[in-house]
DNA sequence: AGTAAAATGTGATTTATATCACACTTTCTG
DNA sequence: CAGAAAGTGTGATATAAATCACATTTTACT
């Protein structure tokens, strides 16, 4: 059986369980492995689980009236799928694994206990959630007013800078899902990574990107 | 003083308060009344407040790269500044009064205990939280892909059920923040409040509006 | 009530980006 | 490792919506 208590990789709300509860926590609870391109829960489908990311990367994505639209990008170690537990029974939105990840569902019942018996846990998932919306509202307020190379400049300086803690990276998503991600067509994502590649920005093989210069890229998402 | 026990417009999560913490809730919070137009609270200021709006109507709003942007339309009774308060001590978005409005200003930190101290209440707070996420989700896939008449439909039909509960009703935005809201140029919105007058799917007077085909709308909405 | 200020409507023009079409390249898979 | 499938690059064209400009209407104010 696994052991959560001294899993090194505890979320803060779980940081703030007793010993009792972290038994309880590992007798309801499994963790599951996904590859690249799996799907970890579906939109539409019903939830009885809380999903913990413990390792690796996710897409948060549901359908459009034309399209996919990513919502976000999770890395771990980060909750996934918690509006999608507590907001309404049915999943509004799917998760798929954009890298090999590692993720453990909770059982909602005994999560939801650990909401109404441990202050400091709730505590903890309400300043998560918190975070996440201003997260959001910043991002959906830049893409609203941004052009695309603005847009693309910014997603680019938040994969080095968010995600991969280095200008040098593997880009987990491709240009289709790019444009998912920022509201335009694959071409479009194309086109202006080859821009970005020609003025020396970037150099860009397929999906290997290194940011040549950050401040640039900065400014070109700064003036739109 | 005023009395909160007794408030008949008291937030779900207020329902589960003890006669103890309604005390505590009494003398550590208070109403505020304000005007359409009105600033309850502004970005980048610091908090140390929970808002909850008791009546009227309230814009959430932030600076965007070239503009103002309508994050959402906050309907009464709704707490407004969750986000605001837990998510970091600085404000990421103002709130300002849209219809004439009460709000009751809660110490952030009696708010935090009621969060620590009463699971019932935490619970609340979390699904509320988890559904406006939904929600938000839900407007912003929608806005990213649909063309403009799609998203004024959209938003008629959500004034109308959502707001309103009436399919005639006086809209508490001009020409300029409806762009905000739905990501276009006042113009646009114009233009397009037009058209569906001269169809007679809607009727207009400035800003008097009543739908006469909600279905046509929500046809129009569904095609993008 | 009368004037100033703000908001709105609407045509003409420009522009960013979508779409279409197709060649090319990378990656899977047996 | 070969062939198929998926993903990508890039030109040509179409188009929705922004912007500009200004007349008109509505609202606010003393």
């Amino acid at each position: 059986m696994h052991n959560c208590k001294d899993c090194k990789i505890k979320s803060a709300a779980a940081r703030n369980l007793n010993q009792e509860e972290f038994e309880i926590l590992e007798s309801n609870s499994v963790q599951v492995r996904f590859k690249k391109g799996d799907i970890i829960f579906k939109e539409e489908a019903l939830t009885l689980n809380v999903a913990y990311l413990k390792t690796g990367m996710v897409k948060l994505h549901k359908k459009g009236p034309s399209r996919e639209k990513i919502l976000r990008i999770v890395r771990a170690p980060s909750y996934l799928g918690i509006p999608t537990t507590f907001g309404d029974k049915i999943n509004h939105f799917s998760a798929t694994a954009i890298l090999d990840t590692s993720v453990c569902f909770i059982d909602a019942n005994y999560f939801k206990n650990f909401i109404l018996h441990n202050g400091q846990f709730a505590y903890e998932i309400i300043t998560d959630l918190c975070r996440n919306e201003l997260n959001d509202y910043q991002r959906y307020t830049s893409y609203d007013q941004k052009q695309i190379p603005g847009r693309i400049a910014d997603t680019l300086i938040c994969f080095a800078e968010k995600l991969f803690d280095s200008y040098t990276f593997q880009l987990p998503l491709n240009r289709s899902e790019m444009g998912d991600l920022i509201g335009t067509s694959r071409e479009s994502v194309s086109r202006i990574l080859t821009e970005f590649n020609q003025e020396k920005i970037i150099e860009l093989q397929t999906s290997q990107i290194t940011i040549l210069k950050p401040d640039l890229l900065r400014e070109i998402s700064e003036k739109g």
